[in-house]
DNA sequence: TCGACCAATGTCAACGTTTGCGGTCATAGG
DNA sequence: CCTATGACCGCAAACGTTGACATTGGTCGA
């Protein structure tokens, strides 16, 4: 309130209330926003050497300098913004990326969405974001971002393997496709994603080195890499434990909250376990808690191992072990992938798995179970 | 890996290698995207006919029922997509809505753009992902998002102050623009925020209450919001107790290892505090950690207060009173703002702030404090 | 039997760029 | 004095849509 005039009140101020005063404050700009014509009627050249002016194109035959100059200063005059949709229609690429997220309301495909929005920025492209949300909102993420081909390519984010329209739709369209976190049931497109399984089994390994035998396990809705991991912990304690014990294996919804609700029926077990493992951080955070309102304490009384490594984990308390997710790399490979297909249009839609390796972190919330 | 040929491999597989084989397996499609003159050409009538038919357009004249059906069954055999470049060539709307955010890596920022988002979509639009992190983003951001004005109107997030250059690209642009988060100095656009000091107020009312008198504060960067929430804290406590002690007022990063530092400080000071006000919930975690592994009990020994109530908050260990920042209101308001502008653009850039109340939500880091 | 009028469709010019191809000068060489 | 030859630049056609306007082929009333 103080700084209401902030920065050049005088430059930008002017506009508002009166919206006929097109051109009085500005002078004689055409208010609305200049063509390559103008620049020419006002360099006095055709509108085709502003063009090449502008793009620096190599013409064969030379500008004059002069020539040159008096476009160029024109156009700064003008205030001059190439329409990228004149360009696009010409072919050019729109320097936009898609990315659409099964339920961006995830805070783990919040941060991929950061991830990919810096790799893409470095790259010199943008994202447009698109969510898939509800059956509603299925038609409509690939109305406004596939169909809508503003888009140079489409990133997909996470399994979609429940959005049986937008899957069809995406069969059939001409841009080029990658997805990421796609988990046990990737599309036909090129595919990037963490080796789930590698991730749980040197979890498990660790808790089982600390002494661990009863294990349990924290999943949110299996989809994708979720139902990864959970098959992943299965088949290891099978291997090394014979069966999982009834109710050791608790679905709840990836949140927090879910996290303390499933900690809560693990803790109401006959033989509770001694170690939980979680298919998120998320889950992990609300475990940490429910345990903590219990009075359960962690890792003295209980283990928890998370998945994910978000920006909290070190900060929670007891900071949590955890499985940290190479996002970056990830991240990055996916756009890379995207913008080569996006360039060369003969390459599109080799499907393929490449997958990366996850990293064990240990920190606080894993520690040998108590002798009961 | 186990699921590489999920869904219709046949369909899709089929392309790849080979690229000269263009029509070979999609029988006698075109193989680029159909335009309208293909459908016209199939159908036997004039490509406008097509368009009329196809935007199911309220002409004054109508059209044989016979001819719109052979019309649309051929657009739906072609698979028919619009191209939307032409289109907003034409002058329509492209549905899209530029989100600039100073630094998308802030969790409460990704949080906002998730809300953004939906509400955007809500409102049938798509949002484009600007950020404008560090000197070389500057220039990119806005050639992406501004410059390259693919978008109907654009969304600020965050006080971009320190951006000269971006902010004078906004000041000639056209692009209808509403600020969000500006914080203590908004730029001349209409921007919607929340109520930093009566927020702060109100958790500084609930800490005097419960009888704290040594209150500390710790700050991010004095940016925007923060800058509003930190002058809110001083004026406050000057008003109360008539000073603000040395080193109650912290600066750090906005993330919780920065918590951690400004708690570690001010725990070592000779007179520590009884309570922290965070001007974030993200600091107010690390704040929890760094309190937990010094064997601080909150909120025995310490209260802590943040501010946002992140999803996280009501997780904490322990749960976090903090206050709510009413994301889902501003989100609303913003987008609701910004999509009058962009339909009306004889409305646009009537400055004036809005700003929406947060409320106290008491949770488990608050107490007393200790009678020494 | 002829113009009027209506239904049903086609024409054509934009929108702002890019780009292949051709045109117009001056000047130098013959 | 005439014609090549560069050096510079303009023309115009695309790109896929839209929408104002023109154009058909009939049917109807006079």
């Amino acid at each position: 309130m103080e700084a209401e005039g902030g920065a050049g009140e005088g430059e930008v101020g002017g506009s508002g209330a009166d919206e006929t005063a097109k051109n009085a404050t500005t002078g004689d700009r055409p208010r609305s926003v200049p063509t390559m014509r103008d620049i020419a009627l006002v360099a006095g050249v055709s509108q085709s050497t502003v063009s090449r002016v502008l793009n620096d194109v190599p013409t064969r035959v030379p500008i004059a300098a002069e020539t040159r100059e008096r476009v160029t200063t024109a156009a700064r005059k003008l205030g001059y913004r190439p329409n990228p949709l004149a360009r696009g229609l010409r072919g050019a690429p729109t320097m936009l990326l898609g990315a659409v997220v099964r339920d961006i309301t995830d805070p783990f495909f919040a941060g991929a969405i950061e991830a990919l929005s810096v790799a893409a920025v470095n790259q010199g492209y943008n994202l447009v974001l698109g969510h898939a949300r509800g059956r509603a909102d299925e038609a409509q993420a690939l109305t406004a971002v596939l169909e809508t081909r503003h888009c140079d390519a489409i990133v997909l984010l996470g399994d979609l393997q429940d959005q049986p329209r937008l899957i069809a739709d995406l069969a059939d369209s001409l841009v080029p496709i990658v997805g990421l976190w796609q988990g046990s049931s990737p599309l036909e497109v090129p595919t990037v994603d963490v080796d789930n399984k590698a991730g749980i089994r040197a979890g498990l390994d660790h808790l089982v080195e600390l002494g661990h035998e009863r294990i349990a396990f924290v999943s949110g809705r299996p989809l994708g890499d979720i139902r990864e991991r959970q098959a992943a912990f299965t088949e290891y304690v099978v291997e090394r434990f014979g069966t999982v014990p009834d109710g050791y294996i608790q679905h709840v919804s990836n949140t927090p909250g879910g996290g303390e609700a499933a900690l809560r029926a693990l803790l109401a077990l006959p033989q509770a376990p001694t170690a939980v493992v979680t298919s998120t951080d998320t889950l992990a955070v609300g475990a940490l808690h429910a345990a903590y309102s219990r009075g359960v304490v962690v890792p003295t009384d209980l283990s928890v191992l998370g998945f994910d490594d978000i920006l909290l984990a070190s900060h929670t308390v007891p900071a949590l072990t955890t499985l940290r997710m190479p996002i970056g790399e990830i991240v990055a490979e996916g756009v890379r992938l995207a913008i080569e297909l996006a360039r060369d249009p003969s390459a599109r839609r080799r499907p393929g798995v490449r997958v990366m390796a996850p990293s064990l972190i240990v920190r606080q919330s894993t520690a040998p179970p108590s002798t009961n």
